[in-house]
DNA sequence: TTGTTAATGAAATTCATTTTCAATAAGGAG
DNA sequence: CTCCTTATTGAAAATGAATTTCATTAACAA
């Protein structure tokens, strides 16, 4: 029957391999957490989703996957109000979005209407940006903040 | 000769008596290191710097001051990729701004260069927000992630 | 001048994240 | 399939920014 699966869904075996790193049932365990919610969470939240999957895995784990991942640019870290990191896949059926995060509460809200005109504003300001400054650009991030709806009453 | 300084330069008095806070040499202490400065300044490097204006201030009352006058709207917090916040005056001579964040140094570099058509475009994405999202919107932030001309080569 | 209470400093505490280190296992070579 | 190199791991200890506690001090209204 061949080599079995040798590439987990979306080929993050070929993904880790190509960068010399190796796929482990940890790192499985986190990408299938990150995968199967379109939340926005905290490195223990992951941790205690991802001991569902694999009841062996370790938080120190679980946030050495999530440096990993984040250098290699598949996960997004975002940092709210409060102190802890939240995490979403770069490449997520989400698509891109922006936020809208709460200081009240520190939810975060995606949003994706209207964005077409400020992804398009931000590539034209991104290239006069990279070429003044000398600056190589790989990521950006819009954010409002404010109150949400149930903070607000 | 009057009751003398009775207020700060920039009104300060005026704005924490406004909202019912008292204004003290350590939270002047504050203020003048943050007035003085163009950098993005942590909580203990605004601690040195406001230890040479008054040697007798505390850490603690940094923070304090730091988050009082945060929730006061005054300055604002940026949080780089390392975990220590970082703050500025929000009505500092710089003007309206926005970011560029080193991923490798976590050096911040202002620019107010093409902000007025994204500052444009932000404040009519901001109103149908507001509205679709029932959300009250405060501040925003962009920013553009990636590597200094220093930490590329 | 006095009284109320906001503000303070020092020390203790919290808590997310990182480091240490010995044990384990991924996966290429043979 | 087996061996070997070394990336990866878990548990526990360490780190460090930020917060809390608490008794003392000082702002400022009356």
């Amino acid at each position: 029957m061949g080599r079995g699966k040798c590439f987990g869904q979306g080929g993050w075996h070929g993904k880790f391999h190509g960068r010399g790193y190796r796929m482990t049932a940890g790192r499985e365990a986190v990408i299938n957490v990150l995968s199967s919610t379109k939340e926005h969470l905290s490195a223990d939240e992951i941790f205690i989703r991802a001991r569902k999957l694999n009841p062996d895995i370790g938080l120190t784990t679980v946030y050495r996957t999530l440096e990993r991942l984040s250098i290699m640019g598949e996960i997004h870290r975002l940092d709210p109000g409060d102190k802890r990191a939240r995490f979403e896949l770069a490449e997520s059926e989400k698509g891109h979005h922006h936020h809208l995060v709460c200081t009240k509460c520190n939810r975060i809200i995606d949003y994706d209407d209207f964005i077409d005109d400020e992804v398009k504003l931000l590539s034209e300001t991104e290239k006069k940006l990279s070429k003044k400054y000398d600056f190589k650009i790989n990521n950006h991030l819009i954010q409002f903040y404010g109150e949400c709806k149930e903070c607000a009453e």
